[in-house]
DNA sequence: GTTAACTGTCACATCAATGTGACAATAGCT
DNA sequence: AGCTATTGTCACATTGATGTGACAGTTAAC
């Protein structure tokens, strides 16, 4: 690919993540116009609307499993590789802003990826709570629940945090919550 | 108005809630198809698909103001003041499943009615880190931020809690983390 | 049971977005 | 500099949603 048409390409994943993330029902049209493009150049690129949806979608899926790579979720202590784990995923979430769950819901392949991603974090989850460090009598589906709204949070309503102060604070209100007690 | 004319617009409200809720481009021939209506009878009763959202908004607004009401946030002791408001403001989350915040964004005059809602919960939140129920190196608006998701999460992701069940474990959580220390 | 309110339906105009064809202009690679 | 990939643009067909007019049929209220 030669390099303006790759930087093209980069511009409409990542301009078309930050306006679909505001509003899902933006056009193709605005997204290039966005781009500083032709509407027309991008439906060389991806071929229908869905085509698109799909590349963002992976594009944020791939950053987001390198993080849980490096993190090692699976082998690292989990309180070491929890807080690794927030303080990459919170410049990725900034990235790439779109709810995943909601724009997928009708791309089963698509879908499918997502879950993969997905239950790798549970395991983790389910791992933390194995070895002690969550309570036993709240169900993980919760704690996970919980995991990724902190991370939303301290990614979009705290733009000022860095990445290793996000990671902080979502970890100690995670475990701990907000109360005095 | 008419019993049945007050039924359909019922029957509209509660509709387009909840589909709206999926899916924010819905359209009004669908909503209607829904509610058991012919799309005629949407547009009499709104002019514009503006005035629907509007009036669905106003809806949740309208019985959000009334758990608060009810909970006596400014008056009674915060710790029961919270328990009360979230066990009322969780039927009301499953009752009017759409994000408010997304939809008003180009209503200003219904933002405007939305904010001062959410300043009653600012405030509560505020006075509840004066008496001694929050942490004081936590933002209160990070609290605030955590405690609508968790109504969310119990509201939406846990349906067979019932009211009570949830109040417990969102307002647990929130105060003490999900961690074992 | 009559009246007034409300609804369903056929039909229509409008508008905005999607997706396509062809060709000239431009930018990157060697 | 010259070849080739890539883009911008004019034009067009199609589709789906919004919003409106008129009128007959139905439902609730008194």
């Amino acid at each position: 690919m030669r390099a303006d048409a790759a930087r093209n390409l980069d511009a409409v994943l990542r301009t078309g993540a930050r306006l679909l993330a505001e509003d899902p029902a933006t056009t193709i049209a605005t997204i290039a116009a966005e781009a500083g493009l032709d509407r027309r150049t991008v439906y060389r690129r991806f071929p229908t609307r869905e085509a698109l949806l799909t590349a963002v979608f992976r594009a944020k899926l791939d950053s987001a499993n390198r993080v849980m790579d490096e993190a090692r979720l699976a082998e690292a202590p989990v309180a070491v590789a929890l807080h690794r784990y927030v303080e990459g995923i919170v410049p990725v979430s900034r990235e790439w802003p779109l709810d995943v769950r909601r724009m997928m819901r009708e791309d089963p392949d698509a879908n499918v990826l997502r879950e993969e991603a997905s239950g790798r974090l549970d395991r983790f989850l389910r791992r933390a709570a194995d070895e002690g460090l969550l309570r036993a009598d709240v169900p993980i589906s919760w704690a996970r629940a919980m995991l990724d709204h902190l991370v939303d949070t301290a990614a979009h309503g705290f733009p000022l945090l860095d990445p290793p102060q996000a990671a902080d604070l979502v970890v100690d209100t995670l475990l701990n919550g907000v109360g005095r007690g």
